[in-house]
Parts: structure tokens; C-alpha cells; sequence
DNA sequence: ATCAATTTATGACAGGTTGTCATTTACGGA
DNA sequence: TCCGTAAATGACAACCTGTCATAAATTGAT
């Protein structure tokens, strides 16, 4: 969170450096971008710099929070918009936000910020595009083949070999994501361990028979 | 990935350099992480760091899916013991996994990868632990709660705010989840913009009726 | 065993980055 | 007008990265 002295600034001054730092974040991913850069840009020395934020995922978070705000916002109408029903609702956000994220102004950001922020890794030289092979390694290739050939798939809806890869990527992912929770949290201690099983037990079995109250029949 | 080069290498000094990283990664976060200390832990000299790996996410980047590697060995175990029912394992999984995390010799990378991953974000010093203020601003909060209220929790098997919150989150996720993914696939032009909009249309339809194919009855 | 060719090892170095700090400047209230 | 607090500033030490010329080692063919 960027220090007081920041909130303090005169708006403009505090445009410029939101705009420089946006600027920085679409050209570099986090990992490489400097504050350098950034202070040039803005055109203020680097002592302001460390006057405001505490260090550059410092401010790279305060940006991406901004931007969060917006999405949120939007959704919000849209969920609004449709009486409260919020599955609705994303779907059809997600058509508009797709539009900006691939023409508006924050794309570059955007795909920095998700390239990095799904698994934090960014190599520059990759061996295709920005690099990016931590999920490509033979042997974990092998192995999701393997687990797909293990799961008993007539349990499940789902139809075909993409739907497979995709189920299996999203139970995953909450998994993970249920762990990470953990730690976000036990850090000011208010989640324990048997926590995480819970939050697990819980988003795996909405997955896995749905959220939505059925109508009686 | 690294280079053919680090592969060639004995065993040994490839365990030394593995083992070295997990030392670093596990102390710092990728963003603080740095190379000198690598070499310096697994005594060997700056230029052979470059002769193995492009450059430190690439390392960080191996270190992960060995890890990962031996997560997906694991649940794979499980899944088999359990005549493929995949919810049915993962859960169970996660106990054990849990147990790993919380006392194994990777625990701190783990924090590290999780705090990190997540949003790709961590400052040195926060507010409170390693700071990560991100999604903790007050206008955010505000939006979380507005969000809340807008929603027509009355369709959903939604018992608590506890659970309003999670699954929230959780859409959020599945949200942008399927915008990265484009991002990751659209590097290859195996993704068209269209796509996420399917993704996020199956991903988020499975969460409202669930994956598991329920018996006639 | 010899030698050329190729691969790997090595560490000094240039260029750049970061966070600090002593000093100066601006501002708000008495 | 004057003082104390908050903000601005830029020089600087410490550190870090990626490269490159050179040395050593390995391979393979004769």
C-alpha cells in the first residue's frame, strides 16, 4: 500500500506517476521493470519515489488494485443488471471486458499481468514466445496423461478430450487456490490448517454438484 | 527450461544447483531471489549459472515443476485407490499434501510460491507480514460488500457469508483463470478470443450444476 | 596415442539497479 | 513573521545481472 505522503500528492502529480507506472508494467512484467524507468518517466527524483511507495510491488499492486476496482465495479452493475443472478451475470461481463482487455488501453497489462500472475514466472528468453515452460516439462505432460486415464470420467458430465483437460485444470487450480488462501490468511493467524481442508472439501463438492438450488420438482 | 547443458551435468552438481535454489526460493520470494546467492550456496562460478539456465525465473520456473511433478505423482496414487473418482481423491490427497506443506522441508517455498503466485505481488515490508495489500484496499472492500448485497443469494446453495464470500472469490477465479489462459495459448495461436468466452461460459456452467452426472431416478 | 573440433568452465567487467541519507525546500499554524 | 513538521532531492555505496574472451576438458576419428 503506497505510503500516506502518496494520497497527499496533488492529483496530477499522482496521475503521472499512476500513468508511468502503467506505462512500465505493459512494457515489462514486474520482474524486469525498474523503478528507474518509472521515476524517468514520471519525471520525479528518486528519492520521491521511495517517499511514497515502499518498493516497486508496492506500487505495482496499488496499479492493480485501480484496475481491479473497475472490473469490480462493472460487475457489479452487470450483476444488477440481471436481478442478482451473478452467473449471468459474469458471462455477459466477460464479453464486454474481453473487448477492453484486448483493445483498450490496459492490454499489454493485462497480458503481464496474467502470464505472471498465474504462476509468477517470466523468462525472457523462453523457448516460445516470453518464455513460459514451467507446465510444458515431458514428464509433466506424461503425467497429466496418466491421471486422465486413471479418472473414472463416466461420473462426470463431460463430453470430450478438451473438457477433460479443463476439468482437471480447474480442480487444480482450486486446489492450489485453497492453499494460497491459507497462507494469504495465516498470515494475521485467521485461518488454521483444518481450514484449508474445509475450504477444499467445500469448493470441490460446489464443483462438483453445482451451487445452483434446484428448482422442487 | 534449462539448457541441455545443465542436463548433461553429473548428478551430484545438478543436485547441488537444485538444492541451492530450493535454499534461496524457499528465503526469498523470485522477485528478491538472486542469482549470487545461488552460485555462491552451490559453489559453482556466475558464468556456468548461464550456461545452465537463461536466466533466474528460468531456474525458479524447473525448481516448481519438480515439485509439481511429485504433487501430480501423488494424485494420481490417489485418484487410482479411488476407482478414479477424482473429488473423492483430491480431497482425500489434501490432507496428506496439507501434512507435507505444513511441516515438510518445502514449507517456506511453498509460502513463498503461494504468497507470490497468486497475484505476483510482494513487497518487502507491508503493513503487516510480508505485505501484501493488494486486494485489501478500502475501496475494494467496499466493492466486495456492495457485491454481496446485489447478488440474489436466494438461487444459490449459499448457507453463510462465510460461503458468500468463498464463492465469490471463487467465480472471480474461475473468471480470470480463463482470461490467462487465453494469454497463455494466444502466445501460440492455439487460442482465439472467442474461446475465453466459451471457457468461461463451460467453467463457470459447471459450478452452477455441478460436473457429476447424477443416476436417473 | 594424437590431434582437431566441439563443448564446457571460469571470472573479470561494463552497465545498470536499488535503497538510503544528509541536506534543502515548502508548508501550515501560532 | 517564525518555527516545526512534512516533503523533495540527488549523490552514493552496495549490489546485481548478463556477456565475453580465454582456458580447460571432452569427444571422436585416425
Amino acid at each position: 500500500m503506497p505510503k500516506s505522503t502518496f494520497f497527499n500528492l496533488k492529483k496530477e502529480k499522482r496521475a503521472r506517476i499512476i500513468e508511468a507506472a502503467g506505462q512500465e508494467f505493459s512494457q515489462q512484467p514486474l520482474y524486469n521493470a525498474s523503478i528507474n524507468n518509472i521515476i524517468k518517466t514520471a519525471k520525479i527524483p528518486r528519492g520521491s519515489f521511495y517517499q511514497y511507495f515502499e518498493d516497486l510491488p508496492d506500487l505495482y499492486g496499488y496499479y492493480f488494485s485501480l484496475i481491479l476496482e473497475n472490473i469490480q465495479e462493472d460487475l457489479i452493475d452487470s450483476v444488477y443488471k440481471d436481478g442478482g443472478d451473478i452467473f449471468k451475470a459474469v458471462q455477459e461481463y466477460a464479453s464486454i471486458y474481453l473487448e477492453d482487455i484486448l483493445a483498450g488501453p490496459h492490454h499489454n497489462f493485462y497480458k503481464n499481468f496474467f502470464l505472471g500472475a498465474n504462476i509468477a514466472i517470466q523468462s525472457k528468453k523462453g523457448g516460445h514466445g516470453p518464455g513460459f515452460d514451467v507446465y510444458h516439462s515431458e514428464r509433466l505432460n506424461q503425467l497429466r496423461v496418466r491421471l486422465k486415464e486413471v479418472v473414472n470420467w463416466e461420473q462426470l458430465k463431460v463430453e470430450n478430450e478438451d473438457d477433460q483437460n479443463a476439468l482437471q485444470q480447474l480442480i487444480m487450480m482450486i486446489f492450489f487456490h485453497s492453499f494460497a488462501n491459507y497462507f494469504v490468511h495465516a498470515i494475521d493467524s485467521q485461518k488454521h490448517p483444518e481450514d484449508v481442508l474445509k475450504e477444499i472439501k467445500r469448493n470441490l463438492s460446489w464443483l462438483e454438484f453445482g451451487v445452483r438450488r434446484m428448482e422442487e420438482q
